[in-house]
DNA sequence: TTTCACCTTGACCATATGGTCAGGAAGTGA
DNA sequence: TCACTTCCTGACCATATGGTCAAGGTGAAA
């Protein structure tokens, strides 16, 4: 037996293979769910994005339901990460920014978890009624603590922090949500790395500047 | 026959029934497709939310492709018209001000369209595509050049005009799409009139100021 | 009143879909 | 090698759904 054994095996591990394969399923999953709603998606079409039986699927995710609320579970959590830019930041400048900054990069990597979601909250959040309820609202309360904080230290004028969450949030999933919106708007064409720029930069001037950071 | 028999009638005359029929059923459907997405909706559901039997739908719309392109097309056209305080505007404050008055108030009271709308574009627009390639565009590219004009006339800053309109209906419309979500931020019951009036101040406060235009 | 176009609807059908299951394949530790 | 657990999958099923249709009801013009 080689000595690279472990780099090049054929034979993938146990663990190997329900990760990969949950892995697989997720993704195809995401995008499906995405483009197709819960309704209008499939458990065939995602097996068959996924390269996998169908029957397979219900393997490793009971239902479809089950597999929905992992998928939006994933999204959440990328956004949560996200807010610590928020927290560790000296003033609105480098807090919103950084946070917009963060957003709008989420938007352009994960577009199909953030339409999921979406999609989750417009049907009156059936499946994760209870993390708005918690995890979100507790969240919300603190970063409009953080911002009360920076309006009466004067850092910022003193707008209400709770629609300026709003706008953020409307903002920078839009160019995921509504991308392909975006894209017919821009020619047909994807959005350029110097496009994305842009937005980037248009976003945080026009918040920024609204707040008066700047 | 009483001479107010125009006013009291009993029995409908044609013309009325069928206009009744269509608005009952297109009021029911808009709202079904925003609760549960084009897939998730049932044309049973649909006929029962609209009083009518399923097969009594099938008769004025012919499938439920029919009947959704109808219930998208509406919404667009109201937002349409909600633009003409656009255009007749001596600048941006009365302009950009009076289209966020507008919009914000459709958001309240077409939530379902809104919702409609915003699921059809994440899907990809299957069938309101023409739309986005023609209207859309060529009425985002006049409002473009108006916003341009404002700028050159140093009625604002000098902000991208595109990614200005694309905040303005990401800001506006999130108030309808992500309404449950701001209602379970709202300790679970719906903006009242006076955070509604809070809510148009504060996005009209943030962009006016935004774009150095108060 | 007659005639006719328009409206109504219960019953029915073909199809698609989420989910099940039994039997076999394959990795794993002893 | 053996016993055991995990993984794989074709075939199958109950149900839900979009859509059809034929027969009957009902305004309105002549």
């Amino acid at each position: 037996m080689p000595a690279d054994a472990q780099i090049t095996r054929l034979k993938p591990r146990r663990t190997d293979i329900r990760r990969e394969n949950e892995r697989a399923i997720l993704d195809a999953a995401e995008k499906v769910f995405a483009e197709a709603g819960f309704g209008g998606a499939t458990m065939q079409l995602i097996a068959d994005m996924a390269g996998l039986p169908k029957a397979n699927l219900h393997y490793y995710f009971a239902t479809k339901e089950d597999l929905y609320r992992k998928v939006v579970q994933q999204i959440f959590e990328i956004w949560l990460d996200a807010a610590s830019s928020f927290d560790d930041a000296p003033g609105p400048v480098e807090g919103l920014g950084g946070y917009i900054d963060a957003k709008m990069d989420i938007s352009r990597t994960h577009p199909y978890g953030s339409k999921v979601w979406a999609s989750e909250v417009m049907h009156g959040a059936p499946v994760i009624q209870d993390y708005l309820e918690t995890t979100l609202r507790d969240w919300t309360n603190g970063r409009i603590a953080l911002i009360q904080h920076w309006i009466n230290e004067g850092k910022m004028r003193p707008v209400d922090p709770r629609h300026l969450l709003y706008m953020l949030w409307a903002t920078t999933q839009h160019y995921a949500d509504f991308g392909h919106q975006i894209q017919t708007l821009n020619s047909g064409k994807p959005l350029s790395d110097r496009q994305w720029s842009e937005a980037k930069a248009s976003v945080k001037d026009l918040v920024l500047r609204g707040i008066g950071a700047i």
